[in-house]
DNA sequence: TTTCCTTGTAGTAGAACTACTACAAAATAA
DNA sequence: TTATTTTGTAGTAGTTCTACTACAAGGAAA
């Protein structure tokens, strides 16, 4: 059973900066079997959406203002198990991408790919395989049986990855506490424990790491 | 419609993501009076299109590899003195725009503004005018009293310089006071001080701007 | 299955920090 | 020279952070 093989994929496109949005659109529009049918500028605005429209392929940036790429992720996945995800990002691929594809995203490239480097990501996750650099694959492949010789930062977990950046970036433990939600002191103890994994002493090491490692801009 | 005849405004491109390049290229595409005649994926192309190119814009990305934005707008502006350059960033308005105004552009914008600002900004340099966000613009009103020609570091006093490094390398406000033999509450002063010339807002800025401009390791 | 470790969460008390204010000496400007 | 600003120095009071402790839920290991 064969209906037209050559149906159409719909593409669902995640981004807080417009031109960002419209520069996937074009590489989009430009190619025959991918179609845009909406656009989210943030994570609530993505699972409103996805309710509201057909759509096949989720293409989401990974640092989003209000709820960030990660938590989106989960969120969709918990509702959309089976959607793919291609997860785009201003960062280098084997920094954060493992973090991502553990947490079901189906793929993971950098904003600096080239735009056909976009499509074919698009068309391989569409088809439910999964979408990595080279780089990448080949940090997944050895990273398979050693959990010891992991670089620091991949021994966080994920509340505390995001409580990392958030510390690296400069924010107070209010504001932290805040925009998740949590106790000060809740995340205080995320913070105590990200530099016992990590074998730092204080928020500056923490900031001069993150820094040197790339983890922010 | 317009009465007066339209001249087209020719506009270079340069980012190191070709989606961004793409976005841009889809905005000016679709306004009327730009026309988008190159694009550079870093700071050498830019000079070398420059030359091959008329251009009456040019709209550049902060950070490149290879040549960063300011290193490349500095030598454009040696090259091109009179030509408008847009400086577009993912960084908020604030925090960087000053001192590439100061370096030479015509205006700054993020990568978060809307299409239609990007399109209002280039217009508005286009005709030899200055581009700037009410935020920006109110920060430049409240620096002009201050003498900030000077590198933010080097109006620093000595006293004030040496705990600039020592903050910056992570020290706590108690070691420096031991180590200098002050009270902690001076020290803090020093801090106060420190950020108020500067222009930052907490450590954390203090060790990027340290950091990002060699002043330590 | 039971035990042990990890993760997510928070409370408390004391330490550290921040924002103000203050003031004298040195440097500058008028 | 005199007035004004800058610099070096601290105190006080209120905030924020840190270290420690605690505990339940989930996983892993035995």
């Amino acid at each position: 059973m064969s209906p037209t093989k050559s149906k159409l994929t719909k593409i669902l496109v995640a981004d807080d900066h417009e031109i960002v949005r419209k520069g996937m659109g074009t590489i989009i529009s430009e190619t025959d079997d991918l179609c845009l049918v909406g656009e989210a500028e943030n994570g609530n605005e993505v699972l409103q959406k996805l309710n509201e429209l057909d759509v096949d392929v989720l293409v989401m940036d990974f640092d989003m203002p209000e709820k960030n790429g990660l938590d989106t992720l989960l969120e969709v996945k918990g509702f959309f198990p089976k959607l793919p995800v291609l997860i785009l990002s201003i960062f280098p691929e084997d920094h954060y991408g493992t973090r991502f594809l553990k947490a079901g995203a189906s793929g993971y490239l950098g904003k600096a790919s080239a735009s056909d480097q976009l499509v074919v990501a698009i068309r391989k996750v569409a088809k439910g395989g999964k979408y990595v650099s080279s780089e990448l694959a080949e940090k997944l492949a050895t990273d398979i049986n050693k959990d010891s010789e992991k670089i620091p930062h991949e021994k966080l977990t994920d509340r505390e990855f995001q409580v990392f950046r958030m510390l690296a970036g400069g924010s107070k433990l209010k504001d932290i506490a805040s925009e998740l939600c949590l106790s000060i002191n809740t995340v205080s103890t995320y913070r105590g424990r990200i530099l016992e994994k990590m074998d730092l002493k204080s928020n500056a090491d923490l900031i001069h790491y993150a820094i040197k490692s790339g983890l922010v801009k």
